[in-house]
DNA sequence: ATACTATGAATGAAAG
DNA sequence: CTTTCATTCATAGTAT
């Protein structure tokens, strides 16, 4: 079929990856395209204050195939989509059970929902997840400060939406974000070599260290 | 690409990809390393024959992320996100061996990885941890559970069932397992003070890490 | 086309 | 070790 014209010389046309390779992969691919974004960002403003034609005459890589894109987005899994009559179903057991169903539990669901149309264990899972967890971020939403015990209360109509989405940085100094025309996301990771870490906040020692260092060693 | 003239040999979990889809990759990742290569010579050029001072001061973002290596705000992020690098070395670690490591071996590691970052025991002991828990959840999710709707032994024995991949599936007529060697280089090129400085992956997710969804229904 | 929002998915950390 | 929580990222759908 499809291997028709692409054969490797096993003949075989297809080969099997495991998720770890696929991860791998993925990542490597994601860093290159990191890389080049930012880069192109940085020769874009460079460029910007100099003309160094000369320079990229001979290029073609960064003459604009790379700024037109065409690296980027070559085919895409989409994620799933769950179907209105999947979606009543689960609101259906949510409602129910707003815990965590069980292993099997998903399984049964999603055995359910594939009736009316592909989806996985895992989709089923995350699914509860999210929904679980954005309604706990709703009733807190709605209720900044009264007592949050009783709210079990669904409120899937109330369409509450941030008014400030918050940029989540609780540094707000001098920064200005660039991704006013761009998604650049991010610009900030976790390299502090100076900064001390949180996770002892004191100087107790982590559960699991003392499980494993004082009390096994 | 038109993923109509691909199919994923039914597989259930389990990536297959055509040699045309292979080469396609490769050529993607040659093409971004290449771009890197590229745009870093560049902006090496740049950044000596100018010394876009102004620039700099002015803009935090641009002046130039990738070198700095660590321009982010402090205390803006909570929790430790491995780089690339970090990574690589983890997942390098977990193919070795996928049991716990044990109190030194962590210690061990911690060091190593600090190279790259900054890091603490904690990370890594949660980064095994979280890495164990979910390849075994992700071959549960695609278990041979034959049985029928009951719920039995919940705890099955999925502890060692199957090794190799997360997810196989017995549909492999015709497909060869990728062997380890499918290895595309790594960012092997001068690059790796940019990518320390990265740790948004996923701007680009092209067709592999699909899975049963609707790509082919 | 651009921006925004809703939400599926990924993952570090923590609880049990 | 297993399960759950919290936060974040990326994308589909939709509005401007």
């Amino acid at each position: 079929m499809e291997d028709g014209k692409f054969q490797n010389g096993g003949g075989l046309g297809v080969k099997v990856m495991t998720d770890e390779q696929m991860e791998m992969l993925r990542k490597q691919i994601s860093v290159y395209a990191t890389i080049c974004e930012q880069l192109v960002e940085m020769h874009k403003a460079l460029s910007a204050q100099q003309d160094f034609a000369g320079m990229r005459l001979g290029n073609p890589y960064f003459c604009d195939p790379l700024l037109s894109s065409s690296v980027h987005k070559i085919g895409s899994r989409q994620r799933w989509t769950p179907k209105p009559a999947q979606l009543e179903i689960l609101e259906q057991i949510f409602k129910q059970c707003n815990a965590t169903p069980g292993r099997q539990k998903i399984k049964d669901i999603t055995k359910e929902l594939a009736q009316h149309g592909q989806i996985s264990e895992t989709n089923v899972y995350n699914w509860f997840q999210n929904r679980r967890a954005r309604s706990k971020r709703k009733q807190s939403a709605i209720l900044p400060n009264s007592g949050e015990s009783e709210v079990e209360t669904e409120i899937e109509s109330f369409k509450e939406k941030k008014t400030k989405p918050e940029d989540s940085q609780p540094d707000e100094e001098d920064a200005t974000p660039v991704s006013d025309h761009m998604h650049f996301h991010s610009p900030d990771i976790g390299i502090d070599q100076f900064v001390g870490k949180m996770e002892s906040p004191g100087s107790c020692i982590p559960y699991w260290q003392m499980e494993q260092y004082d009390l096994f060693g």
